[in-house]
DNA sequence: ACAATTTGACCGTT
DNA sequence: AACGGTCAAATTGT
């Protein structure tokens, strides 16, 4: 827990900007990577997803190349004495890595997968996509087991899209979900119910708080998305989406929009993100910041 | 009867 | 050898 002090002289000032700098820029890096986490499985493969992708890992880069500067930049901490502790539950390079997870004592490493991304989320099975279970495992060191599925069209399609959930230790109301994607789909899904893009926000729910599902879905109640801690969630996956009598009972009325046609549907959509970058901005202006104070945010 | 999920076995990686 | 990911037969659900 960090302790947030009274700034008493100007450079207790300027690292007290600093760290609102940091933690403002590392907020903007995990929405970006959920922003890709949500949006590049509705894209279809192709030239635009091959695009999308490549600009996310750019702004992403650039907020790390930025986060660097600032750190380098501060009271002389180095960049490996700040990274592993706090890195160790960050999502990078599409691997989500718990302490045990990323080295062994004995130095043994798992093996990394490539072309995967993370998010956490309270809603793990709404992303636009239907999947299937073809697995479950009880991970080391992890209280709950971890589901894997793979995309419905992955027979007939041959899609290569899988996914696994995993509900994090850490138990919470609703509980939180880490969800690690991989391989884009090359299926067709023409699903008419997917994706779930409504035109209104919802209320009491932060776009930004990383339940990055409330992009595409009305909330709903909690007991609809809560991964069975023995046996998965088998309510909601596999098959079809809910119904329209389920979903009317359970959700607020919204419009399903499918994919925004004008530019203010597209700006409404982004416009959090927009709000969150500007605040991320005005706290990285600290031109003359110097100093860092230790025991923080990486 | 068919489809989806469960679960132990197997396999590749580290 | 340990571990995570996948397979596939058995089981369950519709």
């Amino acid at each position: 827990m960090k302790q947030q002090m009274e700034p008493s002289s100007t450079s207790e000032l300027l690292a007290c900007d600093q760290e609102a700098a940091i933690r403002e820029i590392n907020r903007g890096h995990e929405l970006m990577t959920q922003l890709r986490a949500l949006l590049m499985p509705l894209l279809p493969a192709g030239v635009w997803s091959e695009l999308a992708g490549d600009l996310f890992e750019e702004i992403l880069k650039c907020s790390t190349a930025a986060l660097s500067g600032l750190r380098n930049g501060g009271c002389g901490m180095s960049a490996a004495s700040d990274s592993d502790d706090d890195r160790r539950n960050k999502v990078f390079d599409g691997k989500r890595k718990s302490t045990e997870e990323r080295e062994k004592p004995d130095g043994r490493k798992r093996r990394r997968q490539l072309n995967s991304w993370s998010i956490v989320t309270s809603v793990p099975h709404y992303d636009g996509h239907q999947w299937r279970k073809y697995g479950q495992k009880q991970i080391n060191n992890a209280k709950y087991p971890r589901s894997y599925y793979r995309c419905t069209n992955s027979k007939d399609q041959g899609c290569p899209a899988t996914k696994t959930v995993q509900q994090e230790d850490r138990d919470s109301d609703p509980p939180k979900f880490s969800v690690t994607y991989s391989m884009q789909h090359t299926c067709k899904d023409v699903d008419i119910n997917s994706p779930f893009v409504m035109d209104s926000a919802p209320r009491n729910t932060s776009l930004l708080g990383c339940e990055s599902v409330s992009l595409c879905y009305q909330p709903s109640p909690s007991f609809l998305f809560t991964e069975n801690q023995s046996q998965g969630n088998s309510l909601l996956i596999g098959g079809k989406l809910p119904t329209d009598e389920l979903l009317s009972g359970l959700l607020e009325p919204a419009t399903p929009i499918g994919t925004p046609t004008s530019v203010d549907e597209i700006s409404n959509i982004f416009s959090p993100f927009y709000a969150d970058w500007e605040m991320m901005m005005d706290a990285v202006d600290l031109t003359e910041a110097k100093t860092y104070e230790k025991g923080s945010f990486f």
